[in-house]
DNA sequence: CTATTTGCAAAGTATTTGCACTCAA
DNA sequence: TTGAGTGCAAATACTTTGCAAATAG
């Protein structure tokens, strides 16, 4: 360990996280595009997207925007989905169904509000959010067999 | 491409599942641990759990353990932890609530039955599971602010 | 015996991060 | 000019898989 004197180089870091965001021209497409998709696209899907307008946009451009725009909460991230998540931009917020056979996810008609104002009473605690996914065999599989 | 005469090997492999399960005393464990529990464990706590048995316990066999009691219905998996499935192995089925503070995950006091009949009625899909969350502050949280 | 289960290590998959550079305000 | 945004590649975190040895029925 050497001191060549009594100066040292202090760094403290308190936060890493912006202190507000800009507006970026990537970030503004990927919320268009998530606002227009009823896909409920994979950051793979809004990766193929964002490259069709510039090949150059990378893996991590796309899950720094889309963490930022759920952050903002302009976006739903869906963690259910095994391993790939998948993000919905389209409000009011809604429940998922999963199908097991053809693994495309659809909209389920249940509006949570009410279900929320219910569990918040009984429980005491402040719900903000909500990830409500059903799985089965949907219509169109199990009529094909 | 070399061919020395008529004779090739040909291997067809239809399903590498086994056709049906035996018994094992760490998946016996590792269950009637998921049903006492209810910290909603993680294959990381599983994994731990079982080398206080025998050290020898790998990760391997512990996923593949809790894939199999997901699979023959003896335990949920509950996808929803950004990044880390948990398990959940007492019934009846219910929600869960998880604190964007502490990250402790809550049972809520919803039994989802009565919905899943009406949304299949809706939609006509064949509803059979569910993974359903919400996320907020949990009550001990906000008390302490 | 035969197919399932296991330990081990390596591979796989989705996501995050460090760094230097670019860009918006 | 300053801090936010970006491309790139490497790192991380969690989970799955291939293989040989052990084990249940």
């Amino acid at each position: 360990m050497y001191s060549h004197g009594i100066c040292q180089e202090v760094r403290i870091i308190i936060s890493t996280a912006p202190t507000h965001y800009r507006t970026s021209r990537i970030r503004n497409n990927i919320l268009d595009y998530l606002k227009k998709s009823t896909a409920h696209p994979s950051a793979n899907d809004v990766h193929q997207f964002a490259r069709e307008q510039n090949p150059r946009i990378s893996f991590g451009t796309v899950y720094r925007n889309l963490n930022i725009l759920v952050d903002i909460g302009e976006v739903q991230r869906l963690e259910s989905s095994r391993g790939k998540d998948r993000f919905d931009a389209r409000f009011p917020q809604h429940a998922h169904f999963r199908c097991d056979t053809c693994g495309n996810l659809f909209d389920l008609p249940l509006v949570p509000d009410q279900l929320i104002v219910e569990l918040s009473e009984k429980t005491g605690h402040k719900i903000s959010g909500h990830n409500l996914e059903f799985t089965g065999i949907c219509s169109s599989c199990s009529s094909d067999s």
